[in-house]
DNA sequence: CGTTACTTGAAACGTTCATTTGAATTGGCC
DNA sequence: GGCCAATTCAAATGAACGTTTCAAGTAACG
């Protein structure tokens, strides 16, 4: 059955490079976890970067668009804010299992392989989202600020959010009693939702 | 001579660690930019994890403690932030070759290797200036604010800076024309000062 | 001068992978 | 049933690296 080997190559490659990120995995990783041969990537994709691109391109096409979350509060910029980076801490800091997608973006984020794999993913996924929020932030910003200003504050809602996966071996480290449970998760998008909106809110009073 | 040969080896992999990080560096890339036979390495150091812990266990007897720019403004915790974040964010987005252990912390930071070297950068290098920071973010808020409140804080000054290192090659993509110069750094490190200082000043307010 | 310890150099070794090969197997179709 | 293309499988190939080996060179020291 050939659709069949191929759905559950993907399937395994996407569970793994999800946990691990490209570099990390073997193709043997995945033949094993898949239940077929070592040869069956090679046959089936070509090679193990067209493999990967594949991959991606799948679950691209399988959820695509903005957080559904954001849909809901149109017409409250500041819930919209708090809806986002609650939903995006959770997408990224939950087990790879839950998100592949947003967990391989992370790893690519950092590993930027030199195809044009990393260019898919920005244009797809993560512009959509990029751009939702920058609606969200110049809503509360005055109608006169900067394309800077407000890339600036978009880019801060999002560093606060994927440092918790990113730097996450050395925050570990420094406070070794943390742990990023439900309540903890829920706990730091409070924050970095009331954070930002307070900056947003000092930004409009300065041009008042 | 000896020393000059390991110095030399020293210098070379501090360079390309700080450029490319450990695994995408060879031993024979460091042999050859430092003038040296493939086996120097070996017969220096043992083996590559061994070197690569030395390298940075070197540099980290060179220049160690908290930022020097943090004592200029003792009294005033507001300045104090705001000159951490300057120059914090000019040393991980400058030049790699400029503050090589930065950069080597930033690459160790994303792929934790199972050694202990990232316990020991972390303990002499990261948690001073994390300590530090904590003092001046602690300073800024209420006396009775949670231990929890002031890492989360702290942890959002952080964050925004790493991230313009970490997940630079998504930030081109999305805004291509973006470059990271001085004014651009500068203008971030502002941005970044005044939003957390008014998150700051917000978290006071809920509490009075 | 000669011995000894240390250092360097070139080549070889062993391992880990991705990739290829070619034979076996399967499944559809007449 | 018998042919044909698609698929699977075990084994081989080849490249990239870290590591080892051992002969050759060098310097300190008697």
């Amino acid at each position: 059955m050939a659709a069949d080997t191929k759905d559950r190559l993907i399937d395994a490659a996407l569970a793994l490079f999800a946990e691990r990120g490209f570099g990390q995995v073997t193709i043997q990783d995945i033949a094993k976890r898949a239940g077929a041969n070592i040869a069956a990537v090679n046959y089936h994709f070509g090679d193990k970067a067209r493999f990967h691109a594949e991959v991606i391109r799948t679950q691209l096409d399988r959820r695509s668009g903005p957080p559904p979350e954001l849909a809901d509060v149109p017409d409250d910029p500041a819930a919209a804010l708090t809806a986002f980076v609650t939903w995006f801490l959770r997408r990224i800091c939950g087990p790879a299992n839950e998100a592949p997608l947003q967990h391989i973006l992370m790893h690519e984020q950092v590993h930027p392989g030199e195809s044009p794999v990393l260019d898919e993913i920005v244009e797809r996924v993560m512009r959509p989202q990029h751009d939702r929020l920058a609606e969200v932030v110049a809503a509360l910003l005055p109608s006169d600020a900067s394309p800077d200003t407000i890339r600036r504050f978009t880019f801060s809602v999002i560093s606060q959010c994927v440092s918790y996966k990113h730097a996450w071996p050395v925050m570990k480290r420094l406070h070794p009693e943390l742990e990023l449970d439900d309540t903890e998760l829920a706990a730091i998008a409070d924050h970095v939702s009331r954070l930002c909106l307070a900056g947003l809110a000092a930004e409009r009073d300065r041009h008042a």
